[in-house]
DNA sequence: ACCTGAACACCGTTCAAGT
DNA sequence: ACCTGAACACCGTTCAAGT
């Protein structure tokens, strides 16, 4: 009675569930793109054929959807005894290194709109850190707007350089060959600030994110200490 | 001998070219969103089956390719005579409009790795109106990597919003039935920034650019007058 | 209840064949 | 030179059938 007669116990194989193939799927994408996502290959993952999963998830745009949460879950919440601009900063900070180590995030995050409980869970967090840090819920969504705009922004813009994330711009100018006399700016750039110096697009990122606290920390003064 | 004898002149058919190709990819992307982009749409679009294509363009990631330059040559490059912050602003409202006229643009942008000669185009015009207006070839990159995070950013999470663009949040509260005790700080949002007066996000797009056009004249400030 | 095989209407791309 | 038909290895999804 403990453990059905007819059923084969079958340890290796744990049974299907909706975690199991949405932790499939994201397998896949990390190993082969989101665009390797399909029922098929999910189901290959799993052993399984395809037509199985439908008996867990609804089709494949309910998968997606579940996959974009699964990928939310990882971003760390601001730490709540931290003020709001370290909150706001180790946040962000979380949000990119998520979507870097998946780099299909921004893709799933663009192509869906049913937000699930994580992506809701974590905006009721931002938005609780700003609300400790003085921020009025008008200059609370201006701040959760701008901010949410520039992290997935770098991340998508980050993505589709034309060089290595991690290496050099040397590539570029060779890859490229662009006509410095038809770009002298481009030019410029890459000969003064790049070549010679081990230049990292992505320092860019902490560049522009101080540049947004900084705005929002002088429009935070400007509301006035009491304007709670 | 001006026209051949064997050939069907056929007014009605202007002959296959890439450029028809990617016009006719843009239509279809433009009805049918970027998933219903396939080599046998855009033919059947052309009134010819799908592996004449293949004489134009190399393949679907070239016809993509061409398609995301397609896009870049819709957006307004920073007008000459304006100063940068005029520029800068122009040419960020053209790009956020481009994106909204065509909804597939952040997910063409984000899939593709090379960059096209309109894309090189107007990032050449954007660091011109940038060097003009004072900025050091160093803060120049960091103002164009900001400010282009910014805005695809926006219209990314614009999109991804679980309301219409136009109409208001009424919707979302209706749709989302969240619970108020988990989300008090969703909840407060909702209720004082949105329901009642006419809510729209796209109105936060001027409010942020403002922000970060401020942070690089602030920068640029500090970097002095004499510092070019 | 859960899994599956066959089937349907689609994909991108190759290749030999037509004009 | 340019276009095409048939073919191959893929898609998502339905549905009747198995256990």
């Amino acid at each position: 009675m403990t453990s059905g007669a007819g059923a084969r116990p079958g340890v290796g194989r744990p049974g299907l569930t909706t975690e199991r193939i949405v932790e499939a799927a994201a397998a896949v994408a990390d190993r082969e793109g989101l665009h390797g996502v399909s029922m098929r290959r999910v189901g290959r993952e799993l052993g399984v054929e395809a037509m199985s999963l439908y008996h867990h998830v609804a089709g494949k745009d309910a998968l997606l959807d579940a996959l974009g949460d699964w990928l939310m879950q990882r971003v760390e919440r601001p730490p709540v005894d931290a003020g709001w601009r370290a909150g706001m900063r180790a946040r962000c900070a979380s949000l990119r290194e998520v979507m870097r180590e998946h780099p299909w995030g921004p893709a799933i995050v663009e192509s869906r709109r049913a937000p699930g409980m994580a992506l809701l869970g974590h905006l009721e967090a931002v938005l609780e850190c700003l609300h400790r840090g003085g921020f009025p819920v008008q200059l609370a969504a201006h701040a959760f707007s701008v901010l949410d705009a520039y992290v997935y922004g770098f991340v998508l813009t980050e993505q589709s350089l034309p060089f290595e994330p991690g290496g050099g711009v040397d590539e570029l100018a060779d890859e490229l060959a662009l006509p410095a006399d038809d770009f002298p700016r481009m030019a410029a750039l890459i000969e003064q600030a790049i070549v010679g110096r081990s230049y990292d697009y992505g320092d860019e990122f902490e560049y522009g994110l101080e540049l947004v606290l900084d705005g929002l920390e002088s429009r935070l003064a400007a509301a006035g200490p009491g304007a709670r």
